[in-house]
DNA sequence: CATCAAGTGGAGATCGGATCTCCACTTACG
DNA sequence: CGTAAGTGGAGATCCGATCTCCACTTGATG
């Protein structure tokens, strides 16, 4: 599918020389509608389609970046950082139970509202190793949440780390589906598994968002 | 994607008069191969594939199905049939709250074994009529198992039948990244769900399948 | 067993969409 | 103002999927 980037005329990774001003504008353009474009659609989408939603050529976008994981690449690192700001602001909440929820609950929301996100981090698309190493600087955190929470005795013992991102990936696949008829479902369901979470508990913890009414099921099932 | 049939050649819905004996065969074997592909690799195959699967030509292939769709019809009228019965068979266990569970591990288990299955039946891919109609004829027996075990007191009352197939779509989530390293894992997080899914509970139910190590994780994420 | 309509295989025509280049033109900067 | 840097976007190239066509084989029938 990519290329390997041919020796001479626009390989960009080492930027030479400082870029004219407008050259710049434009890569900073193309990066902002790459941001917007892969949180809508996913990282599946053309440089062709990027580029006309910065309103540039194609021409432009093909020079600033070789292909797609460039842009990819570009556009992530800035994510990445502050998903792992999210797993620490959890550590310091004062509750251990309460921040394992915020955590879920904030990070829920980002791959909610970025599709390109869920890919990257949760799905495993594009560069693996990309994926792999996005996921590697993140689990300190996270596994430090769980731990902290399990001392607190309020969460089970028989969670790990690695359950986290699987347990995302289930409500990214709800949000997948629904997020035309009802964008903030996931919530529903997550709920659901936090009282599977718990160590133990009284009631079932009420739950957010109605279920899909019949109409909005078979929307949400295209 | 999809071509209007044209009009002489080979348009195949009525079968106008028997088939010779060995295109018969031939027609038997196409409907198998294609049940076993789209098993494994999703409905996106190409009649080029499930012809070279049933060790047939694609000119066969495509004189007996004008295309995909009448393909994928044939395969899973009785797969969809399999399913409405092990909901009812749910209604006839003993125990509401057992039936329950046996629903969603019966149910669980085809889809875990069967991506064009969740594909037609929770990802709504595919012609969307048929989507609906087969959710349409399941839906009264899985209403029915709900209905019962929210009767016996056991399952929370805040749940409603458009949540079944949700939940199975989270766990197909989990099971198409982890089918190569642990295709059992989706009972993991299906006990989880559970977990948050009763009424009351006293201690949490034991987790079947350990988590995901990390060499494990790494290979589910690709 | 001879005849011939029915059926077959698979090479390749056709289509469509994605990727990437090329170059005549425009623009920023010294 | 001169010129190196940057631009746009038409279109070359590639690739994979869909579907047809026809020379050849096979099953049914008398």
């Amino acid at each position: 599918m990519t290329r390997q980037a041919a020796s001479t005329p626009y390989p960009k990774s080492p930027p030479e020389r400082p870029l004219r001003a407008d050259a710049e504008r434009n890569r900073q353009r193309l990066i902002a509608a790459a941001q917007e474009v892969f949180a809508q659609r996913g990282l599946d989408v053309t440089l062709d389609d990027v580029a006309r939603h910065a309103g540039v050529g194609v021409g432009t976008a093909y020079r600033r970046f070789a292909n797609r994981d460039e842009l990819i690449d570009a556009v992530f690192e800035s994510t990445l950082q502050r998903m792992i700001g999210l797993a620490e602001q959890a550590l310091s909440h004062e509750d251990p139970w309460e921040g394992l929820v915020q955590m879920f609950l904030a990070t829920g929301r980002h791959f909610a509202d970025d599709r390109g996100l869920r890919e990257i981090l949760l799905e495993g698309t594009g560069a693996k190793d990309r994926s792999a190493a996005a996921r590697e600087r993140l689990t300190p955190a996270v596994g430090a949440v769980i731990a902290r929470a399990q001392e607190s005795g309020r969460l089970r013992d028989d969670i790990t780390p690695t359950d986290v991102p699987l347990i995302q990936l289930m409500l990214g696949a709800v949000t997948q589906h629904s997020r035309d008829v009802r964008p903030e479902l996931w919530t529903r369901y997550l709920t659901l598994v936090l009282d599977g979470l718990r160590h133990d508990r009284a009631r079932p913890t009420p739950l957010p968002q109605h279920a899909l009414d019949q109409d909005e099921f078979d929307r949400a099932m295209r």
